[in-house]
DNA sequence: CTGAAAGCGCTTACAG
DNA sequence: CTGAAAGCGCTTACAG
C-alpha cells in the first residue's frame, strides 16, 4: 500500500552517493565531481524524482523567511480588502515559519514608496511584494533592492525592472468589457463621461484606451462626452475631487446618462449621482467591490462593476514568492493575468470578498 | 529572529508531561488522566498552541490515505474539465502520500452510482467524493458507506445524508441571473424557450424556478413560450435530443428569439441554432465553458453563459476532505457556495479553465 | 569534493 | 495511563 514516490534516499542509493551530495546537485550548489553529478542527474531522471515540498518546507522551518509588503494606502476600502488577502497568506505560511512585514505609504508618490522599500530592506526581508505607484520606477527599484532580495509586483507592473514576476489584470480588456456593459444597460443612446482618477497608473490609461477602442471597433453606439482626470494623490483629495467633479459633470451635461469610473473610487461618484437626485437616470459603472458597492448595485445606482479580486492577487503573489524562496530561484517565474468578475445585482449572492476558499 | 510559534514540545514542557501525552489530548484519543488532561488543555490555551499542519502532513506520510472519487461521465466536456481539477489535487496532495482513485458511471443512474461507490469502498478508500445523480440517494448512501469513511458531495447535494460537507452553486440564484442576462441582451421583447436536460437533478429544477421567479418579481418583460425537458440519461441521447428539440422549437415558434439551456449542453443547442440559419437572430444563453463555447461566444451565437467552475469545486473538495482526514474529523465542516462567473465575449480574455493559480 | 548526523514538528507503534 | 524512540523527507552545519 506504500505510495511509491521516490525520495532523495532512493536517488542517493541508486547513484551510489550520499543524500547530501544529491542535495547539492538538486540546488546547483556546486562542489560535486563530474562523475557524481552525472550519476545523480541520471538517477533523478530515471526515477523521475521530484523533491517533496512538504519535507522541504518543514526543514526550511529552521531558517525563517521574511517577506516584506508595501502598498499605497490611498483608497481605504480597496486596500483594506487586500489586508485580508495578506492575512490569509500569513496564516497559510505561518506553519512554514514565514514572517510577513507590512508597510504602506499614504500617497501615490514615488519617493514615499522608495523610502518604504528601503525601510523593509533594512529589516532584512528575503523577498518583497508591492504595487508600484509609477511605471517610471523601474530603474530606481533595481538600484534600491539588493540582488539577493526577490521582488514581485501586484496590480501594477514595472516593465523593465528586475521584478521576478507580476500578477495583475489585463487593463485594456477590462476597459473594453466596461464599454460592453454600459452598452448592455443603456442601449443605443448612451452619453457617457469617463472619470479617471489615478491617472499616473498605466493601468488606468489602458482601461481608458480599451474602452475607447472597443467603442470604435465593435462599433458600439456610445458617445463619450468627456474624459476627466481626477486629482487623487491623497485619499481625502480623491474622495472630494471625484464627488465634486461628478456634480460638475451632471450640471454641465444634461444628456449624460452613464458614467464610467476607471477604478475603485466608483462609490464616491455614485454618491454624487444619488445626492443630486439622479439615481437611476444616470447609470454608474466602475470597479471593485465593497459593502457600499453592494448596496449601490442593489439599489440600481451602480449597474455593474468589474472586480479584479485584489486580495487574491496578493495572496497568490505572497505564496508564489515563498515557493521560489525555498525552492530553486533559478526557475522561471511566470506572470499571471488576474481573472476578473463582472458584478451586477444578480451576481451578488455569489461574491466572495478575498475569495480564499481553503481558509 | 526565531519565529516564536509554540510547538508540541513547548506544550509538553509547560504541562510537565511527554509529547505523546499532548498528542493524545490533541486527538481526543483518551487514556489520559484527568490531571494531565487539565494541565495540557491549559498549556495549549495559554500558549495558544496550534499544531503545525506541515509537520502533521509529513508525519502522516507514513500512513497513506486513499480518496475515492466518482461522477457520472455523461456530458464529456464538462467532466473532462473536472478531471483537470482532480489532477491538480492529485499533484498537490502527492507529496502528502495521498492516492486518488477515480471511477465514473456512464449514465445518470442511481444504481450505477451505488455500484461505483461500492467498488471504491472495496478498495479501502478513507474518503469519498462524488456528484450524486439523485437527491433521493440520501438513505442508500448512509447504508452503503461505512461510518469511518468520510464523504462529501460536489455540484449536487444530497440533503439528509451523513455527507460531511457540500460544495456547489446556488442554483436558484443562477437561474435568476440567467433571466437578467437574457433581458440585457434581448431588451423588452424577449420570447424565450427553456431547454432543461438533467431534469432529475434538483439543481436543474432550481435554476428553472429561479428564472421564472426573477421574471415575475422584477418584473422582466420576458415571455416564456415553453419549458422542455430534454431526455438525457446517456451522453449520446442527450446530444441528439437537445439538437433535435431545438430544431423543433425553432420550427414551432416563429417569434422565438432566445433560448435558455439550463446546463452544460448549451453548445449542442447553439449548433442547432446555427445549422438552422438562425445565428444572431435567436440568442442562446446557457452554462459552463468549453473551447467550443468560446467560439460560440466569439461569433455571437451564444451571448452569455454562467460558469460554475466545476474543476475548482472538485479541487477544493478533495483538499478539504484531506484536511479533515489528517486533522480532527470531529471539527464541523462548512458547506461552500461556489462563486459563479458571467462569461460574455468580452470576458473571454480573463477566463481560466480549471482556474488553479498555484499549479 | 564528500558523508554522517542533527534537526524541522508532528504521529505512531512499542514497552512499561 | 505514560513516555522514549523511530520515522516522515528534506536541509544544514560540521568534520574530514
Amino acid at each position: 500500500m506504500k505510495n511509491q514516490q521516490p525520495t532523495i534516499k532512493d536517488v542517493a542509493i541508486r547513484s551510489g552517493v550520499s543524500i547530501a551530495t544529491v542535495d547539492r546537485v538538486l540546488h546547483n550548489r556546486g562542489r560535486v565531481s563530474q562523475k557524481n553529478l552525472k550519476a545523480v542527474t541520471e538517477a533523478i531522471e530515471q526515477l523521475s524524482y521530484r523533491p517533496n515540498q512538504i519535507a522541504r518546507a518543514l526543514s526550511a522551518r529552521k531558517s525563517n523567511f521574511k517577506i516584506g509588503i508595501t502598498y499605497p494606502k490611498v483608497e481605504n476600502e480597496f486596500w483594506a480588502e487586500i489586508d485580508s488577502g495578506i492575512n490569509s497568506a500569513r496564516n497559510q505560511l505561518r506553519p512554514f515559519g514565514v514572517e510577513l512585514v507590512v508597510d504602506h505609504t499614504n500617497r501615490y508618490n514615488r519617493n514615499d514608496q522608495l523610502k518604504s522599500i528601503d525601510n523593509l530592506i533594512k529589516q532584512n526581508v528575503n523577498g518583497l511584494i508591492f504595487t508600484p505607484v509609477s511605471d517610471s520606477l523601474a530603474d530606481m527599484l533595481d538600484q534600491h533592492i539588493p540582488e539577493n532580495v526577490l521582488f514581485a509586483t501586484v496590480i501594477e507592473d514595472t516593465v523593465g525592472s528586475r521584478r521576478f514576476f507580476h500578477i495583475g489584470p489585463d487593463d485594456f480588456q477590462i476597459g473594453a468589457l466596461a464599454a460592453k456593459l454600459i452598452h448592455l444597460y443603456t442601449g443605443d443612446n448612451s452619453k457617457v463621461i469617463i472619470l479617471s482618477p489615478n491617472a499616473g497608473f498605466s493601468g488606468t490609461q489602458q482601461r481608458v484606451s480599451g474602452f475607447v477602442s472597443k467603442i470604435k471597433q465593435e462599433p458600439l453606439d456610445i458617445d463619450i462626452l468627456q474624459i476627466c482626470n481626477v486629482p487623487s494623490e491623497t485619499e481625502k483629495e480623491s474622495y472630494q475631487a471625484i464627488y465634486q467633479i461628478t456634480l460638475d459633470c451632471i450640471r454641465n451635461h444634461s444628456s449624460l446618462n452613464a458614467i464610467y469610473v476607471t477604478n475603485g473610487l466608483t462609490q464616491w461618484c455614485a454618491d454624487a449621482v444619488k445626492d443630486s437626485g439622479n439615481a437611476g437616470r444616470i447609470k454608474v459603472f466602475g470597479h471593485e467591490f465593497t459593502s457600499e458597492i453592494g448596496e449601490l448595485l442593489e439599489s440600481g445606482i451602480v449597474c455593474a462593476t468589474i472586480y479584479q479580486k485584489p486580495a487574491q492577487q496578493f495572496y497568490t503573489a505572497i505564496c508564489m514568492l515563498y515557493e521560489f524562496l525555498i525552492g530553486d530561484r533559478k526557475l522561471q517565474a511566470s506572470n499571471i493575468i488576474t481573472e476578473c468578475s463582472i458584478l451586477i445585482k444578480e451576481s451578488l449572492p455569489f461574491i466572495k470578498i478575498g475569495g480564499m476558499d481553503l481558509q
